[in-house]
Order: C-alpha cells, then structure tokens, then sequence
DNA sequence: AAAGATACGGACCCCGGGTCCGTTTTTCAA
DNA sequence: TTGAAAAACGGACCCGGGGTCCGTATCTTT
C-alpha cells in the first residue's frame, strides 16, 4: 500500500486551482499568455503549492482535461447508445466523432493549450489512446476495413483543436455547421466500397 | 519602390545561417532543444545578425520550410502528372497527400518545430493555406464531392507532423508502409458514393 | 578617400517555468 | 490536551531562452 490520503489543506488547495484554471480558460483569448504565477494568484495560493500538486504546466492541464473529459467517457465506455459500446458501429463511428468534435468546440482554450505543450502532443497524453482504441475497435467492426488503426488516427486529427480554432474562431463558422461537415466526412469515409 | 538589395555581407550571413540552421535541424533529436544562439554560433554569426536576417524564431524556420518547399510547390504547380495541374482529380489528390506526406518524413524535426510555434499553427503559415487552396480544388472536381473545403483540411490533418512524428518515430512504421496507410485512406475517401 | 549608410555581435533585458527552504498547518500518538 | 514529527505552504529566487540595443566594423558611393 503506497497510497497515502493527502491532507486536508493539500486536497482544498488543489480543488481551488482546479476551479480557478478553469475559469481562467474560459475567460482568457489564448492559452499561452495564462501564466503559472496568474493561475496560483487567482486561486489565492503560491506557486509552490501549484507545483508540488500538479507537477508541472503540463500536469495541471492534463488534470484539468481529465475532469472535463471524464462524463464523455463514462458516456463511451458504458452509456446508452449512439455512443455507448451496444451501437453498431457505422453509427457508433461518427457518435464518437461528434462528441470529440463537441468537446473540443466546449473547452477550445484547455484543447489549444494542452495540444500544443512540447514536441509530439497530444500523442503522449493519455486520453489519446483512449480515443484511439475506442474508435478503432469500432472500425475494425466495420465490414472491408482496412487499417482500422491508421484510420482511426486520421479521423481523430480532424478533430485536432488547433483546426477547430480556425474554423470556429478564425473563420467563425457555427458548431452545427461545423458538426454536420464532420458527420460529413465521416459518413462519406464509412459508405465507402 | 521600397526594394533595395541587400549588402553583401547580409546575403553571406543570411546564407550561412539557412544552412547552418538546415543541418542542425537533420542532426539534432527534438527541435525545442534547438536554441537560437546555438544555430548563431554553427553559422559563425551574432544573435542580432541572426534576428535583423529573419525577424524571429518562427521567421527563420519559415524561411528554412519555404525553401525545402519550393521544389515541391513547382511540381505541384507547373509540373508533369501525377503531381502537376493536369492530372485528373481522383489521381492528383492521392498523390498531393504523398508528396507532402514525403516532404514531412523528410523534413520532420523542421516540419515539427514550425508546426508547434505558437498557438493555431500551423495553420497561420501561409504553406498550409496553398496546400489547402490546391486540395480543395482538386477535390472540388471529384464528382459528388460536398464540403471539399472541410475534407481537404481533414485530409491534411491526417499528414500532421506530430502524428508523422509518432508513427514513423515512436512506433518505428516504415516509410512505404507509412505512404500506403495514407493512400489507402484517401482511396477509401475517394471511391465514396 | 571619406562620409553616409548598413550590418555586425554579444552584453544585456525580460519573462515565465520551475525550485528551495524557512515558516505554518495538520496529524497522531501519548 | 499536547507536543513533536510529518506534510504543505508560499514567495523569493534561479535559470535558460527569445529578443533588443548600441558602439564598432564593413560596405558603398561619389
């Protein structure tokens, strides 16, 4: 047993610069002017203690996106369908594109910066792989695909956030405008053969 | 007339800066770890040369990708099929997807660190506007093509330095695996309806 | 050849991520 | 209840990298 329960200071601290980050995203126009020492000012707390819970910027957010992403998940993973494991997949295909697509358009700061953190993100962070295998599992369901898992790569970067940045910020184009050429695409790539 | 040439010595320097720049770029691992007072003292030359010469960071990697880029640009604008202008639209597009797919297994730390430089990159490089812009064209005369303006920045998506980095990198797939994967996808693509 | 224009280069500035450590709070056993 | 050990606090501090400045060197032009 390694686990130890954090004190109680320690747990309050870290909820306060969960909350605080998250409404400093919303508000803020891009991602990388929010400082660390901005982010430890607005949740009233120094920026050691930021560190010691988080780790690093990348760390705080990762938790941040985790928090977030959580529900989506609990919905793929073992909701009702169009998105739960029960839907067929040519159905489930573009569900799960479309949640991804929602997500992205709701938490577009968080996405942005957290994308575009070191070399090679969002390939290491964790809940890529997530996706991937998800939306690859239910390709390789889909009768003459080939290449389920380059498939499901290709798909999931055209959802990348700093596309979804131009087209629903720069070129302002509606979600559901947005939604629908996604559903599109998807529809297009799955009727194939 | 606000041309003026430029001095000798800044030509030299200029020159020597690109180059210097190009072979660090093809040595080094990951390209953030490449400093811009690094690539000075390779090309025997001050930081302030290396600034006045190309603005900023992103200005030289611009000029560094533009120039790698030209060739390319030529045989996609006045070249011989399959790449140049008077290919049919169900063969040039595969075929644009695989030069650029080639050009970023090429060029992949230079392709990595202009990608990730700031927020909404790369899609703020005026490259990806032209690729976009040549796409869409072609794909504009497939028949039965709607939303060939979103397919086209979701097909690009899908040669995202990142992911090339991941799969030809981290996963170690093999380059003619690599452009197979690509074609196939776009094939599926194209065949649709 | 000499002066005006242009470029050079590296010391310097700034800012943001990350660390350190003396102080404060919490916990827990006696 | 208490006191001492453990854990967390917080902000001064460090460091490295992008970008600037300006006295000096080089080129250009007549």
């Amino acid at each position: 047993m390694t686990e130890r329960k954090p004190r109680k200071d320690a747990a309050r601290n870290r909820q306060a610069v969960l909350e605080a980050a998250d409404a400093l995203f919303g508000r803020c126009e891009s991602p990388e002017e929010l400082t660390m020492a901005d982010i430890a000012a607005a949740a009233g707390v120094g920026k050691g203690t930021l560190f010691r819970a988080f780790g690093d910027r990348t760390g705080l957010l990762r938790a941040l996106y985790e928090a977030r992403l959580e529900p989506v998940r609990e919905a793929v993973e073992t909701g009702p369908p169009p998105l739960g494991p029960a839907t067929p997949p040519r159905e489930r295909v573009p569900a799960l594109l479309d949640a991804l697509l929602c997500f992205k358009l709701d938490n577009r700061r968080l996405a942005l910066a957290l994308e575009e953190t070191g070399s090679s993100s969002p390939y290491q962070a964790g809940h890529y792989d997530w996706w991937h295998g998800v939306l690859r599992s239910a390709l390789e369901e889909v009768p003459g695909m080939a290449d389920a898992g380059f498939a499901a790569h290709a798909l999931l970067a055209a959802t990348r956030a700093d596309l979804v940045e131009r087209l629903a910020g720069r070129e302002g184009v509606e979600r559901e405008r947005l939604r629908a050429q996604l559903a599109g695409y998807a529809a297009r790539f799955l009727t194939a053969r």
